[in-house]
DNA sequence: AATTTTTGTGAACAGTGTTCATATCCAAAA
DNA sequence: TTTTGGATATGAACACTGTTCACAAAAATT
């Protein structure tokens, strides 16, 4: 049984590949204006090869976004450390910052491309980018139930603190804080995670 | 000197042609999938026609662009109304949502899609975009001057405030609020706005 | 009426995603 | 050891993309 052990090995060695390439390219090049001809001379291959292990390109990208969820879901893994709600809703805010900020692209993956929803695949994939805002939700509600905000509505709050760290990400990484010097963005991004930390304590 | 005028009227007619033509299949099929052929098709001309009148397909994007961010600012026209400033900053809030929903497309042209930066006309375009960005801070620095605020950090509230609406605005316009029903989307948007601005009385 | 300028176009070039018949390889069966 | 069968790889093709350019038609100027 050795045999077919090994050609399922390469055939994962395989896709690693097309995918490690595909990545790499999309962070040069961005998503759109790389072509599978493109994967395919960076891998040695002919561009068919290709579709010997991706159905399409879309379905690169669905792969590609799932590995990016698990990178985010991995960079909230300290959190699990903390015990106190408050604290890990405030950490939360300020790891979601880093990740962000630190790999734009992953997080651009995420959040923010138009994805081709065309494949079932992608629905299980986005729920894998999902499970951040169900944790966060479960942050929130442990807040609420140990009376950190004197409202209730859970759904609110968490929708609000998302939207809020949300627009500091996107807006850097599509590159929409161009009225502030460059060296300055990422001070600004975090100066203004305190303030609005501030702000929460109303709720 | 009259044939010379009809001329350029003429041949804004037929930017404005491209353009409304480009505009209505960008609505249908998104910008990266509809091609200069498609537009040449709508217009009944042949494709080397629109060469002549937009140097490529980035300059067709741009003035689209440009005309997305003068709408946006026309929104914003009866906030010139409010003598108040913290009526004028709330007021704001509530526009700036009311035009990310309802315009979504032409948010998303301003604010969200990667632009291709390359002609210097993009600058001038930008500008514009960022005059709502510009009316955004001046309204702050009103309500700092005003006392209406504890903080005097203009620049972090200003920044603060519009990565909240965008986030609110982002999140809507690229799909990422599948966790909530797609009726119950905008009535959430709102009661966050209104959380939101009880938060901002910290400030 | 002849000439110049403007406006429009078909054909082509190099690129794209994708498919498919064909060729190569390699493990198992004869 | 040779033959067979199934997996793996590919060149060529199809229909598309943005863009350029030599050329034609039309309009304005001389």
């Amino acid at each position: 049984m050795s045999i077919a052990e090994r050609k399922e090995r390469e055939k994962e060695e395989m896709r690693r590949n097309i995918l490690s390439a595909a990545l790499s390219l999309f962070r040069e090049k961005g998503y759109d204006s790389v072509s599978i001809r493109n994967i395919a001379d960076a891998i040695e291959y002919s561009p068919a090869t290709i579709y010997l292990y991706f159905r399409d390109k879309s379905e690169i990208f669905a792969a590609l976004q799932y590995e990016a969820a698990s990178v985010m879901r991995n960079h909230f893994m300290p959190l699990l450390q903390l015990e106190n709600p408050w604290e890990r809703l405030i950490e939360f805010g300020h790891l979601y910052i880093d990740f962000g900020l630190k790999h734009s692209d992953l997080y651009d993956l995420i959040f923010i491309i138009r994805a081709p929803m065309e494949h079932v695949e992608n629905q299980e994939c986005w729920n894998v980018g999902m499970t951040v805002h169900k944790f966060f939700s479960e942050t929130v509600q442990a807040c609420v139930d140990a009376r950190y905000f004197k409202s209730t509505d859970t759904a609110t709050i968490a929708y609000t603190l998302w939207a809020y760290v949300h627009g500091i990400v996107a807006l850097f990484v599509r590159d929409r804080m161009r009225m502030y010097p460059p060296e300055k963005r990422e001070e600004l991004a975090r100066k203004s995670l305190t303030m609005f930390t501030k702000m929460m304590e109303v709720l």
